[in-house]
DNA sequence: AGCACGCCGACT
DNA sequence: GTCGGCGTGCTC
């Protein structure tokens, strides 16, 4: 038998399968899906299986060294989405079929040092060895010069060889666990013949005669308040036995969870639901966007649409942005789905996602929640996959494959026949023009459960405040409000899309600004280090207290951020406890959580934070929301710089009084009378969709268009330049007089990690031509790609333009 | 990618 | 005359 296998090379030339010999002994074991290891011109790499066959063209085929798996780790679904995703993404086949594994499942590639003949080697290389036959290469490479020609030597002579170790960095993790060694019977014997001192061995023993199981060592020793050389002693007189045993880490193992049932929907979530229920009950393939207001209960919907989908005895995924895979979410499905449940975000270390994985593969859980990678969960029966906030842009993956989750839950619902459900308070112009043009099924949910008004928007002019002499970053209004809501014992939520606490600084004599030496992007300050930092490349320098250029000790710091804003507020109301959540308040794993329980539980008046404050929250005292600077992400050049500040001004504000108590939304801006602004505080999506739609048309974007990002990066400006003028020109070339090819133009941040940026953009509505024009471009220029340092990176349907 | 092969300059 | 630098090409 010849079994098909991609290997592990990510390389266009290698981007192909390969046939391998199947040793006889595992002819009937070796499956599609599986992972091995084969050799591979004079080395061993790990390779996925994704054929069988009786037999090959190739002559002097090479057997398959080791299976890797038991059962196949991709599905013959996975296997076919994986070429399908290459394909769509421009990436190589086993970038792809990796992409849809935990990482704990990427080969590990560890090189050795062998030794064949310990009688041909002299003393010295002799004694590197020690009782074992392998060194790592490691610690070859440090040794001194001279061994190391010897050693090349002695690997001509065949005295020692070169070899790879293959790992997996799947860890798994045990605990001890504890069992009688004999039967119930002698048992009783053996606790007859103890002497009458050792009464906590006999209590051990008696309880094993009670409950005859397997225990786990330290909870035995808890409960019945042992030691463990109690244990020690009866396993040593072998009475009890010990050994290890794998167990699953479970991130939500200390939290219980109160089982719910369904709630009573009202008239207007049962109208939504009703055409996903049916189209459940035919196994029909459509797709739902679920248009409903912030609070107006989209969550309810999805876990009643899941539930319908377990009683047919199928599973569902869910995914929810990675931002917002909060305790909250979490909790709600584990609630309703209890153990069914597997959960996987970024917030996992790798050995829980793995974790987390296996139960999906070992079928254990019905239902998946989790961020954009669950979506290739090896699931083999879905009933339904549903998108949450499917305008967010965690969803669009920004490394090879760039995929978007969108597209592959659309692939994977036409599969299996099921529904697909993308639900939002703002959906993303994209997925609202298929449902104008019936590509989708629109549902809409127009009202707040328990009919609570939507929260009143006020929109503070800036430039009036600045007029009347308010320099500060906070209006009177929103100063007042906030104390006024203190007095009151109610919480705030205070939002600023900007860390850090200037975004940058300059000399006032001279105009110096201080920029990142390595990326054309000026330095944030942080003022608890001290210290200027480039929020691209992680560059961090000690602030300069004189100018560096001309001397000057008159350096002013522009800008405001989260730091800044906290640091003011607390000048203004020493009594307000603020909670700060950005990126470097969150950087510890749990701390995320730590802040939100802590200013649920109302340890905290104020939340500041960055974008990740803005969605899912729902803490039922938060009665005013307060942007601070509305104009940040306006600004940004960006065709989606208007739908972003519209999506996030509704979300932010969606946090406001979605309880008993009226929320308030004060909303700063620099540019009032702006559409999103303006649409936003009106609760207005049809009036900022259709406007929107016009400037789209208008400049040739999407969803008018569909784009293709090209980006040549490299240390050498002239090099930069020189290719993409050359592939620039090729494209327009090659595609018809229809598609519109912009460039090449320096990116947006012309230089990042010391390496020059270039794009070129393609505007296009049918271009059967791309694809292929692509893929020649890569090829072209492959040899180049490794060794000379450019990178060509292909985006379709990009969400960054930077 | 990474390893072998092969071709040309520097050296015992 | 050999050793070792790196460009080139192939991997079932």
């Amino acid at each position: 038998m010849i079994a098909k296998v991609i290997v592990d090379v990510a390389n266009s030339k290698t981007d192909r399968s390969y046939d391998y010999l199947i040793p006889d002994e595992w002819t009937s074991f070796i499956e599609k899906g599986m992972r091995v290891i084969v050799p591979f011109n004079n080395r061993n790499v790990q390779g996925f299986v994704v054929d069988l066959e009786e037999h090959s063209t190739v002559p002097n085929l090479k057997k398959i060294k080791k299976f890797v798996d038991m059962s196949p780790v991709l599905t013959g679904e996975l296997l076919d989405l994986g070429f399908w995703l290459s394909e769509a993404a421009l990436c190589f086949k086993i970038t792809a079929l990796q992409a849809m594994l935990p990482v704990a499942l990427k080969a590990r590639y560890k090189k050795q040092l062998e030794r064949v003949q310990a009688d041909m080697l002299p003393k010295e290389v002799n004694d590197l060895f020690q009782k074992n036959d392998l060194i790592d290469w490691d610690e070859v490479i440090k040794l001194p010069a001279g061994l190391l020609k010897q050693i090349q030597k002695l690997i001509k002579a065949g005295a020692m060889k070169m070899v790879t170790e293959i790992k997996d960095r799947t860890t798994s993790k045990t605990i001890k666990v504890v069992k009688p060694a004999m039967g119930k019977n002698d048992l009783l014997k053996e606790i007859e013949t103890l002497t009458p001192r050792a009464k906590k061995q006999k209590e051990i023993l008696e309880w094993f005669l009670v409950h005859f199981a397997e225990i786990p060592s330290n909870e035995l020793l808890m409960k019945l308040h042992a030691t463990r050389s109690t244990l020690k002693a009866l396993i040593n007189k072998q009475i009890l036995v010990e050994n290890d045993r794998k167990i699953y880490r479970d991130p939500y193992e200390a939290a219980s969870f109160k089982q719910t049932e369904p709630l009573a929907l009202t008239d207007i979530q049962q109208k939504a639901i009703q055409p996903i229920l049916s189209s459940v009950e035919n196994s029909e393939q459509e797709i739902f966007l679920l248009h409903g207001v912030t609070g107006s209960g989209k969550t309810e919907i999805y876990l009643q649409s899941i539930q319908s989908v377990l009683e047919k005895g199928k599973e569902a995924i869910m995914l929810v942005p990675e931002i917002s895979l909060t305790p909250q979410i979490v909790q709600r499905f584990k609630e309703r789905f209890g153990s069914d449940v597997a959960v996987l975000h970024s917030g996992l270390s790798a050995g829980e996602k793995y974790d987390e994985w296996l139960k999906i593969h070992r079928k254990e859980v019905k239902v998946v929640v989790g961020a954009r990678s669950a979506i290739f969960a090896p699931f083999e029966n879905i009933g339904m996959i549903i998108i949450d906030e499917e305008h967010e842009s965690s969803y669009k993956q920004e490394e090879n494959p760039r995929y978007h989750a969108r597209d592959v839950a659309e692939w994977r619902s036409k599969y299996h026949q099921c529904p697909l459900i993308l639900g939002s308070a703002t959906p993303s112009l994209e997925s609202y023009a298929r449902s104008q043009k019936n590509v989708y099924h629109l549902s809409e949910l127009t009202e707040r459960i328990h009919s609570q008004s939507m929260p009143e928007v006020m929109i503070v002019d800036m430039r009036e405040e600045l007029r009347e002499g308010n320099r500060s970053i906070f209006s009177r209004i929103l100063i007042e409000k906030i104390k006024e809501k203190l007095d009151r014992k109610e919480q705030c939520v205070l939002f600023l899309n900007r860390r850090g606490y200037s975004t940058f600084i300059m000399c006032r004599d001279c105009g110096y600004v201080a920029e990142c030496p390595h990326c054309d992007i000026s330095l944030t300050y942080h003022k608890n280090k001290n210290t200027l930092k480039c929020h691209y490349c992680g560059f961090e320098e000690m602030a300069p207290n004189r100018c560096p250029d001309c001397g000057s000790q008159h350096i002013r710091f522009f800008g405001t951020g989260t730091q800044k804003v906290e640091e003011e507020l607390t000048k203004l109301m020493p009594e307000a406890r603020i909670i700060r959540m950005d990126v470097d308040t969150t950087s510890r794993k749990g701390a995320h959580e730590k802040l939100l329980s802590a200013f649920a539980n109302k340890q905290g008046d104020i939340l500041l934070g960055t974008q990740m404050i803005a969605k899912g929250l729902d803490f039922p005292d938060v009665t005013l929301v307060g942007v601070i600077a509305a104009d940040t992400m306006l600004n940004l050049p960006d065709f989606r710089a208007a739908e972003r500040t519209f999506q996030l001004l509704t979300q932010v504000s969606g946090r406001a009084g979605r309880h008993k108590l009226q929320g308030e939304v004060i909303v700063q801006s620099y540019n009032p009378e702006h559409y999103s602004i303006q649409l936003a505080s009106g609760h207005n999506y049809t009036s900022f969709y259709l406007t929107e739609m016009k400037a789209r048309k208008a400049h040739a974007y999407p969803p008018y268009y569909y784009l293709t990002l090209i980006t040549v990066s490299h240390p050498e400006l002239m090099k930069v330049i020189a290719v993409a003028e050359k592939i620039t020109s090729r494209l327009k070339k090659e595609l018809s007089n229809k598609a519109i090819v912009l460039g090449p133009a320096a990116s947006v941040i012309p230089r990042i990690k010391d390496r020059y940026r270039y794009q070129c953009m393609i505007k296009y509505k049918n271009e059967p031509n791309l694809f292929h024009a692509l893929k020649s471009i890569l090829n072209q220029y492959e040899n180049e790609l490794g060794n000379s340092g450019l990178q060509i990176v292909i985006d379709s349907n990009p969400y960054m333009l930077m």
